[in-house]
DNA sequence: CGCTGCTATGTGCAGAATACACATAGCCTC
DNA sequence: GAGGCTATGTGTATTCTGCACATAGCAGCG
């Protein structure tokens, strides 16, 4: 544990949680495609680093809950592959996401150009 | 019927993570608000619900990392209310979480529109 | 006053998620 | 048979989170 007073750590930003299970989905909507492979596709995409390890825990639960299928394939040379495809229940989710995803992407939107509705322009100015 | 097997189980989506910190650093970019509040307009976004400790918690964290400032607010009257204000570091990473956000909207856009690019059409028709 | 309800912030805890390091294994080239 | 690349995974300590619950100010009401 460093110092508590260091506010901006060089802490590199990692890719995880629904926004990598979800960015897994988008591309396995189009292609079947195993672990190694989404990895460096994601990488390909300018998306944040992400450990190897928690791409294929991701697999698994998504797997798990029903969003995709996987079986090995052994067709090629070298370490055998896990190759996933989406389900339909996958593909129900992924376009529920994205639909809901327009808020957010809206509400930083609004953000930046300054019109977010409802809310007074200046409520405090801030007593420092 | 609540057996492994239920792949669609009704978990309802709660917002957390680096979506719920950045929708509540957006919302401070241009006002001044509290946490309560800030709930509310989360929810008049439309944004999924999100726990109320999980929302104290995290904009502790936000000023525990620097991103904002805050300050207790007793002039109204009720429970004090204790006011963020966005930083300039808080500022900073906001922008560059938009624009690294760019990829990925970019990403699920393509997913849906069938074209993404570096990746074979179809490197395998599913044999299950 | 006691009671209820709304506002507003926060904590305790058990379970889930995750970063980092490390392990395993196939295949290829020296 | 050593080293390197591919490919998938695990062990573990730390962090995060959902849910329940606690605290407190203020207002109305009988």
């Amino acid at each position: 544990m460093a110092d508590s007073t260091n506010a901006q750590n060089d802490v590199k930003p990692r890719l995880h949680g629904e926004m990598l299970s979800t960015s897994l989905l988008a591309f396995l909507k189009n292609w079947n495609a195993y672990g190694y492979q989404l990895a460096q596709r994601l990488a390909e995409a300018g998306m944040p680093e992400c450990d190897s390890g928690t791409i294929y825990r991701t697999l698994r639960q998504l797997e798990k809950t029903g969003m995709v299928s996987s079986w090995w394939d052994t067709s090629e040379s070298g370490p055998a592959r896990r190759v996933y495809s989406l389900t339909q229940a996958g593909d129900v989710f992924l376009t529920g996401w994205f639909e809901a995803l327009q808020n957010y992407q809206t509400l930083l939107q609004q953000a930046f150009t300054g019109m977010i509705p409802g809310m007074a322009p200046a409520p405090k100015p801030k007593a420092d």
